[in-house]
DNA sequence: TCATCTATACCGACCGGATGGTACAGTCTT
DNA sequence: AAGACTGTACCATCCGGTCGGTATAGATGA
């Protein structure tokens, strides 16, 4: 194990790992310093260190998870219409590879601390300003958003709809609106 | 208080009713046999008399929180096209007055324990195929199925949109397309 | 070069509070 | 009196967070 650097310093992406784990295999309630510590192979005490509260842990989960999800917007070609929508479509896409456990995270830390979930909110604000710029039809630009974000709570939740075959299918005739709107 | 019945036998719809208090006033995850009781003006024993165990509690909750929404077809005219897809929008715009906390327990139970989201996922999933059997459209049915529930979700974890004034901007729009869709 | 000092990263015992659940005694209604 | 119902005391567990301590790596200085 090449922890000559790496474990020595700084155990944050593990323990960010673990927890993600843990919320895949448990559920995110059962994410506990103690069972993340078990998990990340580190003591409650080291992950205390680096994570001083839960509420420092779920933050920085969530602030992963956006990163992520931003990151999904260079993968798009260049001159794509519509980019804003076209990434959360490929974000939504992307959800059965990628743990979709995280994302549900966001959930139970609304429960807990809603204003967790401000850069959340930010980051969705300035999502929804964009596509509503970027189409052709706001009111559209705006039914399709939200369609997609539906389809994500509801693969999350395990809803109706939000498996995978019939996700993509949507996600498909979606596809063709944004296309053949120009 | 006319207590001389519905008080002294079954103190299971007060109950349910401080539940949704608490959930409204300080969040789901104080939903405790003690705060419960306290709001409801009994102890935690009675309480967990009517309700021998958390998990009955908020099944409860749920149930009662969809017969509330199954209700809301009553008051849609006999001959109204899309019933199904009127009933969402009529139980999204009545988000206001009711207590959307309550439904946010949906995402708090999802949370602990998924298999109580049960009777939800067979709702949704009746709901789904009435939709598309009453759409001329399935694809574009469906379509506005989702957005109506992204709508909710992000109503309710007071994201971006879910205002009550967009929402019901949104909800216009959609109901434009519904009747214009014959 | 070697002793000392300092900062970082981590360990693990412990505490206090909250919570789900039990036990059981009492009360009210019929 | 009997059963439905309520109240109180209590227990076991879990969990977030504190705290004193350890190990190690590098800087400092004579």
């Amino acid at each position: 194990m090449q922890e000559s650097q790496s474990a020595r310093r700084n155990a944050s992406l593990r323990i960010l790992a673990a927890a993600r784990a843990i919320a895949a295999r448990e559920g995110v309630a059962h994410i506990s310093f103690e069972a993340v510590a078990r998990e990340a192979g580190l003591s409650k005490g080291g992950v205390l260190y680096n994570f001083p509260t839960k509420r420092d842990l779920m933050a920085a989960l969530l602030k992963e998870m956006l990163a992520e999800h931003d990151a999904l917007e260079a993968g798009l070609p260049q001159d794509a219409q519509h980019r804003t929508l076209r990434r959360h479509l490929a974000s939504l896409n992307g959800l059965d590879t990628a743990d979709s456990d995280l994302s549900m995270s966001i959930l139970a830390v609304a429960a807990a601390e809603p204003d967790l979930l401000d850069p959340l909110r930010r980051a969705l604000e300035a999502d929804l300003a964009r596509i509503e710029a970027e189409a052709t039809d706001a009111n559209l630009g705006r039914l399709i958003f939200f369609a997609l974000q539906g389809l994500r709570f509801h693969a999350l939740l395990s809803l109706p709809g939000g498996e995978p075959a019939p996700r993509r299918q949507l996600g498909e005739t979606i596809m063709e609106m944004i296309e053949n709107a120009h």
